[in-house]
DNA sequence: ATATCTTTGCGTCAAATTAACGCAATAAAG
DNA sequence: CTTTATTGCGTTAATTTGACGCAAAGATAT
């Protein structure tokens, strides 16, 4: 029989973190997912997410449950909606914010033994747990949006990168293709990339140029206001 | 000595919603406060709302708090940020999902005697209780974005307007002048705005067009995507 | 009353931006 | 060895933006 310490006047909800975290692999975007070892949905593929702790913000139970779940550790995660359905949990009444975070693919073992985390594309995604697919939904459309504004992009690439890298993330991301000419044209004019290493003498047509993004730069840009748009 | 029958195996934080109502009297943006009755921060200003009951979802809260204490019954409430910091309420653990929502002026009874809410012009916001002053902050960014994609600002003009009138609603909202003769022939050109009435054939100069919000044209457009842009 | 200021509708025009596409060099693939 | 694909660097026409002119006539001040 389970001890209930915590008690209130009025009925609390639980609150949770889930976190929805993107990769890129050079072709399609992915999401992280985990598969669930408990009931409910046992055996659903969910995201990452736990109970928030009563002296954590939500942004760092997202961060520590995303970390115990997958071993990832990243630096930020932006949360985007909270979902208070009132049956959205069999268990109790729970609500949940829903965080997002890009991270290089690399910095996930994906498919681990230990931890049962898993890359899926955008169009292999299975039935998920929860509302996590109204959660996916949104968190999609919420990164079309910043991705125009902010250039979070590079959050997915590696460090260094050659321009059409950099547009096919842009056309994963956002459905839509580009002409590569015009997209390298707005991108260079928006001058937020730096030539990353000197191009050898020899360097023919074909061995493209490497970028880095330019912190410094879009920080500068960033104060006067500006758009990124496509 | 009060009971507390909710008891829980893990501790749970309380949950509240908040509403940031924005108004507009023609000149300015406005914000709809309450005085509050009782500690903590007696007396100080804050903004509508209160604990969400364990079987509504938070919006519905947010609008259910914001008739009980201004007596404003409005259709909608957008949450645009769920606050969580440890200490941001001195009675026990809170976090609370900010809403906002733009109304028409003449809606709210403002300052009445039953009800303690009162509109403040931006520039006469008093000091807030909680933290709800950093609350007022991103609400406002969250107006400006919003407001140059979704035209939003229709909620705050009576229906029928002219042009006049919408200039200076985006004026106030961005914070920025914009060239009369541009505003107009860009508004017109979206397609979004239907003469309100047959203009009168001994109309002079001096008597401007009157305009309504064409809502399906709206619709059409937004379904092809498009931007509203300043 | 008379002069001055303000508001409104409608236009103009140059500058900037966007969108579509050409071309040559050359690595990679068949 | 031929074909295909990729890359850097243009060009050009169409469109959009931004700054401003002008006249009619109500509002305001003298």
């Amino acid at each position: 029989m389970e001890e209930k310490n915590y008690c209130y006047k009025y009925p609390h909800p639980a609150v949770t973190s889930d976190c929805v975290i993107f990769g890129f692999d050079g072709v399609a975007i992915k999401v992280l997912l985990i598969q669930r070892g408990i009931e409910p949905y046992k055996d659903k593929w969910a995201f990452p997410g736990g109970f928030m702790q009563i002296d954590e913000t939500v942004e760092e139970c997202a961060k520590r449950e995303l970390e115990e779940e997958t071993g990832l550790k990243t630096t930020s995660v932006e949360q985007f909606y909270t979902f208070s359905d009132v049956n959205r949990d069999p268990r109790e009444r729970v609500i949940t914010v829903a965080h997002y975070a890009l991270v290089r693919l690399e910095e996930v073992k994906g498919g681990d033994d230990a931890m049962s985390a898993q890359w899926f594309a955008m169009n292999e995604i299975p039935s998920l747990a929860f509302d996590h697919d109204r959660i996916l939904r949104i968190a999609v459309n919420r990164l079309k949006e910043r991705i125009c504004f902010e250039p979070i992009g590079f959050e997915l690439l590696p460090e260094i990168f050659t321009m059409s890298a950099l547009q096919n993330l842009y056309e994963a991301i956002l459905e839509m293709k580009f002409d590569r000419r015009n997209f390298y044209n707005k991108m260079l004019k928006l001058g937020i990339l730096s030539e990353a290493e000197e191009r050898p003498k020899n360097a023919s047509r074909r061995t493209p140029i490497k970028y880095r993004f330019n912190a410094k730069k879009y920080a500068e840009l960033k104060q006067k206001g500006f758009r990124l748009e496509f």
